[in-house]
DNA sequence: CTGTTAGCGCATTCAA
DNA sequence: TTGAATGCGCTAACAG
């Protein structure tokens, strides 16, 4: 099925049928519907490939995300998909696997699939290279301050975030706050870090640099920085960890040792996981809408693409109050 | 960066460059390296449009997921991405949401786009339709029994699997054993519901049709089942829900009406998503291997375009053994 | 072994 | 308003 059997079909040159497809000119009437009833009998639906290489375009955008299956940016990518399915732009995901070199290796990819744009999910590529690759097609950011033509990046306020994680903790008693913290290269980990230094130093509290610990952010690391902290025997009655997944970890080597969560310690994680409202207790906390932080991804790459004025709405944070947290007790 | 520049600074002709980009012919040795330091110099990478265009396929695959963000799925659209990347194909995914029409907007959506082949992970979509579109292009399918030319069917023993889990319990000395079914319409809970009712008929034990509830294979049906089951007050010592999803849900509710797990009832899920590592306690289920299906279904894809024989190893299904189960007391 | 010549299916000039 | 002609970047005969 081409273009042109739809033509020769409609008794209409392949220019005409063109036009009508993509509404470039007016056209008769009466052709109009002879070229909608040849592409409704002959099935026809246009090559986007062809189309792409003609006009230049693909249709479709890039999106680097760190793993495909990871449960915060699965949320994401749903909201890209979202954003992007109206106008017809498909994603193409690959994943770098926290990997800078395989990260190069998407984006060369996706370069030769002449993608029109791409959005980098907190990827470990530099600045500069970043910037560079802005100059060849339009990018959108997370996780990141940068500012350049060709370039938006969408931030949420990490540190305020862990602020009101901590503060949360704080004002229901806590006093002895541990904190297992991501990646020392991750930038959200480090904003999460500061934002529980600040809580801490804004409530005179001390800040006990053991007791915070350092995880990668998947469940494992948790259960062990939670062993660690235990190990140390030092007293605490709270922990905020920096993503729900590392809570996920923490909580069951604190099920493990029989330590009451919140009863004996209260936790609290970041990122609100839709499965933080089916662990036991339901954990309490920070929402970051994921799927928002996609749509809005996916609608500032569209703007970008189509040359208009982009604007980002911003996304606030707030911390959901669950079951995991309750008041200090004694 | 055109193929043709290359040629132009290399002293070739582009037909002689082509060769080189796809090993097509021999070349002689001079020529293909002032070829590769052209390349190397300009940065050029073919486009993948262009020599789609020309060769009629377009090195990349369609996904039809019913969502994106679903936590088993995802790890076989890992596995998907992995076993496609080697050979340069790319998958392109694209969500159902689990409704028949909008896969068959996701079809159309793939086949405009020249799609090589398209992986259909438990679709809606009738048999008929599917042998249908397997006349035009290459298709793998999960959970079904198709048999056709330029189609191959992945399956996986549910019955069986689910045979095994409930016999677990069996064994464990559960007589009174719940069951939360997935949607009627869904083959795979078909299958489950029917290892169920197997398990239970050949240890002589009566299928009770009230302990058996319909859930959407989402949390919060698995929490909603749960609360039904209890409303009617009968008794159950055991429960085997039909995903780990809902057996989420259903721990939640058990929580919540201080019910232990395992003392007062045992629970068992199925498909071991990672996080059922992390549950407290930790879940009892039945390993599928997501990525393993993903990476099956990749690599049977890739035989199916080169018209190769497609053989498809068989995928394992076995109970894992954890913490939400134990011996029925009393 | 290598260059020349046609398309792949479509959008887009340019004339009419 | 419409058709004919041209080209997007590449591959694949077809000659040599």
């Amino acid at each position: 099925m081409t273009l042109e059997e739809v033509a020769r079909r409609a008794g209409v040159s392949p220019s005409t049928v063109s036009r009508i497809l993509n509404g470039t000119a007016r056209v008769r009437e009466s052709k109009r519907q002879a070229v909608e009833r040849a592409i409704a009998d002959l099935g026809y639906h246009p090559n986007v490939i062809a189309r792409g290489l003609a006009r230049g375009r693909s249709m479709s955008v890039g999106v680097i995300t760190q793993d495909i299956a990871s449960p915060f940016y699965n949320e994401t990518l749903k909201g890209i998909e979202d954003s992007l399915a109206g106008p017809g732009y498909a994603p193409l995901f690959v994943s770098g696997h926290w990997n800078e070199a395989k990260e190069a290796e998407c984006m060369a990819l996706l370069v030769a699939r002449r993608v029109d744009g791409v959005i980098v999910l907190t990827g470990m590529i530099d600045d500069a290279t970043l910037l560079g690759y802005a100059l060849r097609l339009p990018l959108v950011i997370t996780g990141r301050n940068l500012r350049g033509p060709n370039l938006v990046s969408i931030q949420l306020d990490n540190e305020q975030a862990a602020f009101d994680a901590t503060w949360h903790l704080i004002e229901l008693g806590h006093t002895r706050i541990a904190h297992i913290a991501g990646p020392e290269s991750n930038v959200d980990a480090q904003e999460r870090l500061a934002g529980y230094r600040r809580a801490l130093t804004e409530a005179r509290l001390p800040v006990d640099e053991r007791l915070i610990v350092i995880g990668d952010f998947h469940e494992a690391s948790g259960l062990l920085a939670l062993n660690q902290l235990l190990e140390t025997r030092l007293h605490f009655t709270a922990l905020f960890a920096a993503n729900d997944q590392m809570a996920y970890g923490a909580r069951l080597a604190l099920y493990r040792k029989g330590i009451r969560v919140p009863e004996d310690v209260s936790l609290i994680g970041f990122d609100d996981l839709p499965s933080s409202l089916y662990t036991t207790p339901p954990l309490t906390t920070v929402r970051q809408s994921a799927y928002d932080l996609g749509k809005v991804a996916g609608e500032a790459m569209l703007q970008l693409i189509s040359g208009q004025a982009v604007s980002v709405p911003a996304l606030p944070l707030r911390v959901i109050v669950r079951e995991s947290t309750m008041l200090r007790r004694g």
